[in-house]
DNA sequence: AATGAAAACCACTACGG
DNA sequence: CCGTAGTGGTTTTCATT
């Protein structure tokens, strides 16, 4: 992980469709050798795959909340095997403290956001808070690399 | 929006980098079909960009935590701005109910993290969570598409 | 591990349906 | 709005350094 691949990552969470070409251009090497340095970030699993970014408001999903999730039954796997089952439910973490879950949603509706915390609200105490707005897009800092 | 863009879509989100050509066998178009497809669905809006999906552990930063904030002063731009500027936030949503931030981070180390929560200390009261695990990975549902 | 060259592939444009 | 065809750029492989 040198100072080329630390330039290729950080230009692919810019814009993870660049060409090798495109990116042959900003490190000064030639396309195949970037190529190769993307392909061992990939085989290395430093690089776990490419995502288009999605407005969540223009397919029809205009309510986010953030969900904090205290089981009933603490270290129970189907619990979460259930949340995975949500499509709703965007990403869940399961953390240290008295919340034994965070997760983050998105709804159509009120009346699907109350179906949503309906069913979570099933699996413990949970305690639902609507997003305003974010101040951050999910992102990732490169500025102290290591490896 | 229709059938056809919700197939790109999905094979987007699955993977970003996808050749036109690749899109076009998935839903039986033609190249040039797909590609002013795509080019749409960047102009609307629908798709705001394209990221590799990074591995943190794998660039020195094993250490995850979702970390709740209460405000000092409430509507308070600066302290958005502020936390903005920290780069192990990955994440930083603004909330109702009484925590008013919920953000997600990253540190490489345990003193790191100290460093971290006392810099989001200053803007008001905190709790911080570790992340043990993720159930779900940051994810888009398509099942209920409209528009 | 990078370069340069060649073949295969892909993207872009224009035109026609 | 889609398909076809032509052109130019890009990816990929391989031999070389």
């Amino acid at each position: 992980m040198d100072k080329y691949d630390q330039i290729l990552l950080r230009e692919l969470l810019a814009n993870g469709r660049a060409s090798f070409a495109e990116l042959a251009r900003k490190v000064n090497l030639s396309a195949p050798a970037v190529a190769e340095r993307v392909a061992k970030l990939e085989s290395s699993g430093v690089i776990t795959g490419y995502q288009a970014q999605v407005d969540l408001s223009k397919i029809g999903l205009p309510i986010q909340c953030v969900i904090e999730l205290r089981l009933a039954q603490h270290g129970n796997q189907k619990a979460y095997d259930d949340l995975t089952q949500i499509p709703q439910i965007l990403e869940c973490y399961r953390v240290t403290g008295d919340s034994c879950v965070f997760m983050r949603a998105a709804v159509g509706s009120m009346p699907e956001l109350e179906v949503l915390i309906d069913k979570v609200a099933r699996l413990g105490f949970s305690k639902t808070s609507i997003v305003l707005s974010s101040a951050i897009e999910p992102r990732v800092p490169l500025e102290q690399l290591s490896r």
